[in-house]
RNA sequence: GCCGAAGUGGCGGAAUGGCAGACGCGGCAGUCUCAAAAACUGCUGGGGGGCAACUCCCGUGCCGGUUCGAGUCCGGCCUUCGGCACCA
């Protein structure tokens, strides 16, 4: 009577010993090398669903592996618990956002512990409560103290769902990234973090290994260009301003400009408007505010603006230039004006077109020969109509032109960004209060570090008004001035959340330290962050402002490294049945803890890593777990499988299944180091399919197969924690398997005795040959020669010999 | 529109320029069973020929190229997914 895998019995049990034990639990000190495996913390939004398993599953296995590579392995988990949701939760259902939250972190606790995974929960951070937000606090104050943080009016992408203000990381195509409402833009004070000093800093990033397409987002989102501010003197009698400031990348074609388009809220508007244009241009000011991001960003508009009727100078020629207003500028980027060159830039050419404007070619397409063109011409050319810079290539008239505006003061070489700095202030209620109070006598004033935490008050009238919430607490927000005493009121908005996940790996390291957000001694240990492992969905939010934010905070001296991930690895995402994203809507979501109760957690694990390598995601399939369930089961009757005699003499199998060990030993650690999982699996599969053979055959000593089993068991141990301890276990093996060194391979060991060679005739498979692995080339040739399949093609030819060692001899007749 | 990634059996997928389809799912057949389920064993890309051991041809989105040899490298397309999108 043998005993049958039963996880639901034995996960539990387990999880329980490793937790009494503290098995997981990792020290700050100790002569292992430091490794810090880092997962992103989730969002406490309720469940975990099984895209988290998908996340957490993996890395764990990869954490493990590390710890049995000998490693001291810091694999922290917590909670990203502010937020929107939590707060909406609190308008819909009238629960607090805090018990709504600290709910759903017990819960989620729960569900994470099912997993099995090897936390250190001790270091468990949840950033909703004071002694973590008292820190995030300090950091703005930080922040703030050293220029970083500002406050200032500025047009922001409004959600009229969410009511508040977003990043512009966080509008995707004009809409919240959150709830998917139209983006309204609205002109509010604001507070800001100087991200854009640190633009070229934030482009450096070669000593990160990272996946490229993560870096390139972040490039193109940072968007450098360099390029020339260009004065055009005005001709208007009476402004105040004596020239128009452009910026462009095309100093070139400044030649060709016909016009000069100012964004509608451009400050020179007003003064440089003729009084009978006036109406018009402040009826298209009005209408382009009226605008919807959506509307406003849309490429298919046609373009529209209007004539303010004034004029500047071309700073080359001492052209009349008109200038207009038109909402295709936009005023956050370089000077909020443009020169239009029809000729060369697409969106000046239609509207050039639909105003009647000239169209004068400066770059000479090749070929050209004076005619009109259809449509903008936006390579490099050649210089003509030019001036004094006629017949250069365009790309070095470029730097020509700009030395010649530089010599005369006309215009200076500047660069450009795309990024623009990053709105930190929210008008909502869950989020850490921003640390300010305003003083009618002393202005702004930081609050305190000693007067830390700003707690957040614990009622506020959640309705979504469009205000913060705590404007409408006075106990809040009546506080006498920190620097005077006189009355004087906080600061109502909070911080956008992404400011609470910047630092969250910091406070891993010593979640309990109260002298500051975290214990230096620790960060020199374990920082910077050796192997991180999340979504990419984060690109260019999480994972650009965590950049930014440990710049910052190296050169206040707080750390001594600068970038807070070394490596990254994204994970893809994990499908429903039908291979389209799990959504409520589509009825397709897979809930966890259903498989756990029926198959157990290890099958929940193994199967997440076998769909499919794990950048790519995959497909969840009830029918493909099946297969790890019954492979699990094998391995179970295989580790338990009674004893037999030993076979007199020498067996070949023991060979055999020595080199196999060997080989698999090697293939999962590759494998492993990769982040391969699928093909670690089969390869396990395959292993333990040649150990049913074996055990059918009986055809090693008993000896060999035990010591095969020990390998396997540790080689599982990584991605079926609970399974290989058990058997480990009952196999008689002492506690705990986790605590194993992984095993090692011999490359001697590896090595094939005898492998198939590969015999081809134009390349074409003619025949197969089993010969020893150290076989020579004219060894090799002449067997293959000599073969009877072969023969037949080669014609009686005496054939040219490709050979290639281990693998397949190739004739080649003409 | 620009940038990036990916297209391989019925399905998920494997393959340092060297036997395409490992491993798993599903399917078919068999063993066990009164029967079914489970488990186990075998077969399973397509087409042709042979009683048969077997054997031939075709086949990695499409069209070309490089190479003794291409799923893999190069050029051009098509499709899907992801990112950015009036950034001057």
């Amino acid at each position: 009577m043998t005993i049958a895998y039963n996880p639901q019995e034995l996960e539990p049990r387990w999880q329980a010993r490793w937790e009494a034990d503290g098995l997981y639990r990792v020290r700050d000190d100790g002569d292992k090398p430091p490794w810090y495996a880092l997962t992103m913390f989730p969002y406490t939004s309720g469940d975990l669903h099984i895209g988290h398993w998908f996340a957490l599953a993996p890395a764990d296995t990869h954490a493990r592996y590390m710890r049995m590579k000998g490693h001291s392995v810091l694999h922290p988990m917590g909670f990203d618990a502010f937020g929107l949701p939590a707060e909406n939760a609190a308008i819909k259902q009238g629960i607090h956002p805090h018990t709504w939250t600290m709910d759903n972190v017990a819960r989620m606790r729960r569900q994470l512990r099912s997993l099995g995974a090897s936390y250190d929960w001790s270091r468990e951070v949840i950033t909703c409560l004071p002694e973590y937000y008292k820190w995030t606090q300090w950091f703005f104050l930080q922040f703030y103290k050293h220029g970083l943080a500002y406050r200032a009016q500025a047009p922001a992408n409004w959600c009229p769902q969410c009511q508040t203000v977003l990043a512009n990381e966080q509008v995707v195509e004009g809409r919240c990234e959150r709830c998917g409402a139209a983006v309204a833009r609205r002109d509010l004070e604001q507070w800001f973090f100087r991200i854009t000093k640190y633009a070229d800093a934030l482009l450096e990033m070669d000593s990160l290994q990272w996946p490229e397409r993560i870096k390139l987002m972040q490039r193109n989102w940072i968007g450098r260009s360099a390029g020339v501010e260009i004065a055009f003197p005005l001709s208007a009698p009476g402004a105040a301003e004596k020239e128009v400031r452009v910026f462009t990348t095309r100093a070139d074609t400044t030649y060709g400009v016909t016009f000069l388009v100012l964004a509608p809220e451009h400050p020179l508007v007003a003064q440089l408007t003729v009084p009978e244009r006036r109406r018009e241009v402040e009826d298209y000011i009005a209408a382009s505010r009226q605008q919807s991001e959506i509307q406003r960003l849309s490429t298919e508009k046609e373009k529209s603006g209007v004539f303010i009727g004034a004029y500047c100078a071309n700073p080359f020629t001492g052209q009349r230039v008109p200038l207009f207003i038109a909402d295709y500028v936009l005023m956050s980027y370089g000077t909020g004006a443009v020169m239009a060159v029809p000729a060369h830039d697409t969106r000046d050419f239609a509207f050039a077109q639909k105003y009647s404007l000239p169209i004068p070619v400066v770059i000479a397409p090749p070929g050209w020969s004076g005619q009109e063109l259809k449509e903008a011409y936006t390579e490099e050319g050649t210089m003509v109509n030019s001036g004094p810079f006629n017949g250069l290539p365009s790309g070095e008239a470029t730097e020509r032109m700009a030395d010649w505006l530089e010599e005369r003061g006309l215009g200076q070489r500047t660069v450009s960004y795309r990024i623009r700095d990053w709105l930190v202030s929210r008008q909502r209620y869950w989020g850490a209060p921003i640390p300010i109070v305003y003083c009618p006598q002393c202005g702004t004033v930081p609050v305190p570090e000693s007067e830390l935490p700003v707690l957040l008050p614990q009622d506020a009238p959640f309705r979504p008004t469009g205000e913060s919430p705590l404007k409408y607490v006075p106990a809040f927000v009546h506080t006498p001035c920190p620097r005077c005493g006189a009355a004087a009121q906080r600061e109502t908005d909070t911080m956008d959340t992404f400011m609470c996940s910047n630092w969250y790996y910091l406070r891993y390291l010593s979640s309990q330290y109260d002298k500051g957000p975290f214990d230096p001694q620790a960060a020199r240990r374990w920082m910077p962050v050796a192997q991180y492992t999340g979504g990419a969905e984060h690109a260019v939010m999480h994972l650009l402002y965590a950049r930014f934010f440990t710049k910052a905070i190296h050169d206040m001296g707080l750390v001594d490294f600068s970038e807070p991930f070394l490596r990254l690895f994204n994970q893809g995402i994990i499908l429903g049945e039908d291979h389209e994203k799990m959504s409520k809507s589509r009825g397709n979501v897979v809930n966890p803890d259903d498989y756990v109760a029926r198959l157990g957690a290890d099958t929940v694990r193994a199967y997440l890593m076998f769909v499919g390598p794990w950048e790519q995601g995959g497909s969840w399939s009830a029918t493909g777990i099946q297969g790890i369930t019954r492979w699990l089961n094998r391995v179970w009757s295989l580790a338990l499988a009674a004893p037999w005699p030993t076979p007199p003499g020498h067996s070949p199998a023991e060979d055999e299944l020595r080199r196999l060990l060997h080989q698999t030993i090697k293939r999962v650690e590759q494998d492993l180091e990769r982040f391969r999982f699928n093909t670690m699996l089969a390869a396990l599969m395959e292993l333990s399919n040649h150990l049913a053979e074996v055990r059918e055959a009986r055809s090693v000593p008993w000896a060999a197969w035990r010591e095969a089993i020990k390998t396997l068991l540790l080689l599982l141990a990584p991605t079926v924690p609970h399974l290989a301890e058990e058997l480990w276990e009952r196999t008689g093996q002492p506690y705990s398997i986790h605590q194993q060194a992984f095993p090692v391979w011999e490359a001697a060991l590896a090595q094939d005795e005898m492998v198939t060679l590969v015999v081809q005739v134009n390349g074409k498979v003619r025949d197969r040959l089993q010969v020893p692995a150290s076989i020579t080339a004219a060894e090799a040739q002449e067997l293959a020669l000599g073969r009877d399949k072969v023969k037949p093609y080669l014609g009686g030819q005496a054939p040219q010999v490709i050979y290639v060692p281990k693998r397949l001899v190739n004739l080649v007749v003409k």
